[in-house]
DNA sequence: CTGAAAGCGCTTACAG
DNA sequence: CTGAAAGCGCTTACAG
């Protein structure tokens, strides 16, 4: 069923049909009616693919979303899809493994669906070269910066992970943990978690206290398991340990179990806090004390910096949203070391 | 850039280019090699529509998903992913609002990118009508089963939400349970939830108890703050409550704080159940008992059922996989009420 | 092994 | 307002 075997039926020229069925308003009301009443009864859908072959059109906006699990990207999301929508764009969700390369899967989407533009959620920092300026659409990457990239094409909103670890770290220090334990991601592959690493060693050594990164610091998946094995590491070694700090909520949820299943209370015994404030983290028992990345505000800044980059050729930016310390009831506050001392 | 003038610059003829594309092996080694380069010099990317309108070609299989917070759906989703594509198709997700209509979509999906088959992940038991079949491909429901709805082409992969309903209800009626109120979907769409419901009912009744749709019954939506405010409700309502059936593992959580917000603890004061066995209820403390329904199990079965339909043509099929009660420490046993009594 | 040509199902000037 | 026709970028018999 073509548009040809409307024509024939309707008594009118596929020209007319076509003009009909994208509301091009030079055409009769007999005309329409006609052509209307044939197409309902054959249930008649365009080709897409000719239609677009024609009009070499694309299709709205790509994002591009790294692993199934991630809840913050999924409110990221949420919000994006709405926005992307309310400013008359279509958008279409390409789901990828959290070890596949995206810029990868850009560049099919590129090739296969014509985006007016590209939006990565979640990234490996090594798939990201001068080459993603050869698919030649605007890019857009939420919640890791892509500032010392300098892509030409390449935008981003995060919040500042550096700073956002230093107030989490100051907070843990002002509440008196000395002995603290980071639970990350690969810092070869993210960026985030290098950048909120160097904020946590900033803050130590500024306040003249030693980190050691070897043991301090373990990587883990930001997975619920990989939360959970990484604190059964730190329990073995770093002994009298008091706070972690998790650089996710789901990490943070996973050390809390491995805690308790130590027989450890959270935070009597151990402090934890995580990152992203997403939702859940305020359900559970203790709430999680977090730093909240705002999915909604960062959202809607960056698809209006991708549509603006779109519409009217705009360089990329690379902007960075306000985080928040959200208190929960997950660290403890401890005496003053400095009484102590 | 196109074909043809990749057949210019190598002075071979477009049909040759088309062929050293598509990896047909009637090309010299000669035309190959020089096609190859011309094609690596530019980055030649061959457009995908017109390949598609040419070939009348379909891309795998469209898996449509409502709702992005869903972690079931999640689970099942990436497992379905890796199956289909371990089958050789490829596999192209589509997230939609839990309030859109997914028959709607895949209407959408079927006419512009032509699958073998889609899959839906959650669903209104109201769009799903016999002129499903105008899809002309074969379609397959997860989590929910569709038997009732007899539809030609549409299979479904689920568990025995009745009997599940059944065990649980039985479970906390077995440890001395009597005022139990129940948190689920809207009945009118949700056909889990329905069915759901009338395990609970029938259980209830066959133990000679009273059961009152109205009171212990309360929708929500499947949320953190859908189980909260409902609850909220409960509490209001129910004085003396002493256990609490969420007919998701999310809405447990949601309920569960809600508890604590009012004073109440879990399980020593009420008891709280959940249902879908998501990898987070084994983190939480108390650990949530709940029905695992078998993302994985189910994923494998519900793919290769598709696969069946789509390669041999089979009729639809309607298949229940074992769900299993997880004990985990959100029930509380009460004393034996014969005893008292 | 290669080329010339038809045709996939649409859209859109162009002419009337 | 409508029709006839060109053409989007590919694939694939067909002929050589």
């Amino acid at each position: 069923m073509t548009i040809k075997d409307i024509a024939r039926e309707s008594g009118y020229a596929v020209g007319t049909v076509s003009r009909v069925i994208n509301h091009n308003p030079n055409v009769s009301d007999a005309a329409r009616a006609r052509i209307l009443e044939v197409i309902e009864k054959y249930h008649f859908q365009p080709n897409a693919n000719a239609k677009h072959l024609k009009q070499q059109a694309n299709q709205g906006i790509a994002m591009i979303v790294k692993g199934t699990h991630n809840m913050l990207f999924a409110s990221v999301l949420e919000k994006m899809q709405a926005e992307c929508s309310a400013a008359g764009y279509s958008s279409m969700v390409f789901y990828i493994d959290e070890n596949d390369n995206e810029v990868e899967q850009a560049r099919c989407v590129c090739r296969e669906r014509k985006p007016y533009g590209v939006i990565f959620l979640g990234s490996d920092r090594n798939h990201f070269g001068p080459d993603l300026a050869d698919l030649g659409v605007p890019c857009l990457l939420m919640t890791n910066t892509a500032a010392t990239a300098a892509i030409p094409n390449l935008s981003s909103v995060s919040v500042d992970d550096v700073a956002a670890a230093v107030r989490m770290v100051g907070h843990l220090l002002d509440n008196g943990h000395r002995r603290i334990a980071f639970i990350g991601g690969d810092l070869t592959s993210s960026q985030p978690s290098s950048a909120r690493l160097s904020g946590c060693l900033s803050e130590f050594s500024r306040r003249g206290l030693s980190f050691d990164p070897a043991g301090q610091y373990i990587e883990a998946r930001y997975t619920l398991v990989g939360g959970y094995h990484a604190m059964e590491q730190l329990l073995d070694n770093l002994p009298g340990l008091t706070a972690v700090f998790a650089f996710s909520d789901i990490m943070a949820i996973g050390a809390i179990r491995a805690l308790r299943d130590r027989g450890l209370r959270v935070p009597e015994d151990v402090s934890v806090c995580g990152f992203d404030g997403i939702e859940l983290a305020d359900y559970l028992s203790p709430r999680l004390t977090t730093i909240r990345q705002p999915a909604e505000r960062m959202a809607g800044c960056g698809v209006s910096i991708l549509i603006r980059c779109i519409e009217e050729g705009c360089d990329a930016v690379h902007e960075l949203v306000p985080y928040e310390l959200l208190e929960g009831e997950s660290i403890q506050r401890l005496p003053d070391p400095n009484k102590i001392h």
